[in-house]
DNA sequence: GTTATTTTTGCAACACTGTTGCAGATTTTA
DNA sequence: TAAAATCTGCAACAGTGTTGCAAAAATAAC
């Protein structure tokens, strides 16, 4: 993807393409799975201060452009699936799957989520669901 | 509860009654939601070493006493169901329902999730899900 | 019951992420 | 091109996770 399509990516989010924020969205876009903070940084062709890494995060998240992973051992992110999110509408209720062998978290988009009964009394309007088990890709490799 | 009854359960679970556990036991018990490690510090009678508070928590994992719940924001603990979890079998596949209004999270034991169908290739045989809105309390005070 | 053994605890110490303030650099707007 | 708005690096502090070590406490052995 050229320097200029991702400009127009970012103006669309209301993110000023700055060269921080080029390189970040295109380490989140050649990966399929979500990036920790420190993993971001290692992919990093320049060294950046890890605040401005933090704040670039923060800021792609505001904007809808990625989403937030949380799961017991760090917090990553990735990417939104562009037809669900931009800066005013943000859903990102598609099940993630966390490989217990090679440790990635995968967006899977295509799955839907039931809504289970809640009792008497809950209301809800958010699911988030994380499925633990062997990817794709390490299955294959079995 | 009185302490011999807390011990016995302790013991159960292979955990030798001090104090400090008993203390930390009784704290997860008159809560019916999870609690992150600096709530428990706060109500605890006397102060012990965070990291004897960290440690505790990590055997109490350990042994099948009590669950983790992360989120966004902070990592709590609950007690487990005891018909579900010993130590030596330990299943917390209940639904975590977290209020946003008043920031607690409950585990929902009697909700059963079905288990949604992943890609061809993703095998799983875990489900963490987390529910998000206003809890019976917060619905009743409203 | 006293001693030896095993655990538990407190303290020091370090890592990592989250977070804020501030001043200088950069980008955008006028 | 100048002024205004934003972004970045650096310093700094908070909170949690984590380990090692020696002293204290609990349990087991005699």
């Amino acid at each position: 993807m050229e320097s200029t399509v991702i400009d127009t990516t970012l103006r669309v989010h209301r993110i000023r393409p700055t060269p921080n924020r080029r390189s970040i969205y295109k380490i989140l876009q050649r990966n399929n799975f979500a990036l920790s903070q420190a993993e971001i940084a290692n992919e990093l062709p320049d060294s950046f201060d890890r605040v401005t890494i933090y704040r670039t995060l923060n800021k792609f998240l505001e904007n809808g452009l990625i989403h937030k992973v949380v799961d017991e051992f760090s917090t990553k992110y990735a990417l939104c699936n562009e037809d669900n999110c931009d800066i005013d509408k943000h859903h990102d209720e598609h099940v993630h799957f966390k490989c217990s062998k090679c440790g990635h978290i995968f967006c899977l988009d295509a799955i839907s989520v039931t809504t289970p009964k809640l009792p008497s009394g809950f209301q809800t309007n958010f699911f988030s669901v994380i499925a633990e088990g062997i990817c794709k890709d390490c299955t294959a490799k079995l």
